[in-house]
DNA sequence: GAAAAGCATTGCCCTAGGTCAACGTTTTCA
DNA sequence: TGAAAACGTTGACCTAGGGCAATGCTTTTC
């Protein structure tokens, strides 16, 4: 169970072992169903998390009723409401498990004790947000300008399997189209 | 020269005076022209920059020549091609002062050297890649699903001043609208 | 295992916004 | 300070992509 976390964190970090097991002794193993909402629109946030198996989804709902994603964490790859978490508001977002799932949870609380104590924690945590904004930001000029068709070669390269690990509908409201356009474009390829 | 820097440090951690001189005192003052380029597109960046008076600006150019801009830092932010600085690539993005600035820069290795060694300048820019990346995130599903009125609402919002400070013309490659979009929307607010 | 719900795909129509060009104003710099 | 370059605004035109609906396929549910 703590395989992948203990492989994700040793490749980032040189560690022993005691402490790297003190480090997985505080992450709590969740299993989760297929839409399983792990927060709300109000909730504030309170766990970060680690994906062993599965996949994360954080989206919203406009006034319009349709949904925008805004990041997907797949296996070996950590994934929370982030503003929610750290600002202890209420997320404005959702969370959901978008098919059977098992995660390992941290308590905030822990989670910045770790931050605080381990500096390889310390280390990994910045590795996560370092990566997390550069990400963000690719994605962001990597969009701005393109047209359906470009967006589409763009996640083929930089996400291979995107688009075989989910549905057209949500990887359409991540790319920012319609599922229609999505599809078309798909058949243009 | 410091003040904005020092002010900056002590209202986000408390600090002693002794730590507070020392950590400034690996920044330099760089004084720059209007439109003075800081990293040309195949360079590996080597400094963080902090604002202290104008505005710093990061942007690419697309094969067809057309300006994205990714990021404004301005009085009082940090700033710099963060994906070469952090993986020293070549930055395949620009940055400039967009108008006579004085900034701060501290070299990669004296950046890195102080997050080692100061707790709290650690702690620092841990809330500085926390909220980038908060940021970053909020364009992003801030964005999508926007037309350009409500795009121009957003930013007004968001950075009341920004209009005011940058052309038409930076705003709108910013907010991802042609300069004549952004203009026509501007006149129906 | 049958009924129902949800999804992907595709055609048709329409609108937001991009391109291009013209014009007046502001900025630049020699 | 004056010529030239750059910019903002606006009009005319055109196209990419969204909305909606029909159809067939897959998945869920009881």
């Amino acid at each position: 169970m703590y395989n992948l976390l203990e492989a994700f964190i040793k490749s980032r970090t040189s560690i022993d072992d005691a402490t790297l097991k003190m480090i997985c002794s505080h992450f709590e193993p969740v299993k989760t169903r297929r839409n399983e909402l792990l927060l709300n629109y109000s909730d504030v946030c309170q766990h970060y998390y680690f994906v062993n198996k599965g996949c994360i989804r954080l989206y919203t709902i406009n006034k319009e009723g349709s949904e925008t994603t805004r990041f997907f964490a797949f296996e070996g790859g950590f994934g929370t409401a982030l503003p929610s978490l750290i600002e202890q508001t209420p997320a404005h977002e959702y969370m959901q498990t978008i098919e059977r799932s098992e995660l390992l949870r941290i308590s905030r609380h822990n989670f910045y004790h770790l931050v605080d104590t381990v500096p390889q924690f310390a280390f990994i945590y910045r590795q996560i947000l370092e990566l997390g904004f550069i990400t963000a930001q690719k994605r962001i000029y990597g969009f701005q300008g393109f047209d359906a068709l470009e967006k589409v070669k763009w996640v083929i390269r930089h996400q291979p399997d995107f688009l075989l690990r989910v549905s057209n509908k949500m990887a359409a409201s991540y790319l920012g189209l319609s599922p229609s356009t999505l599809s078309r474009a798909k058949a243009r390829l």
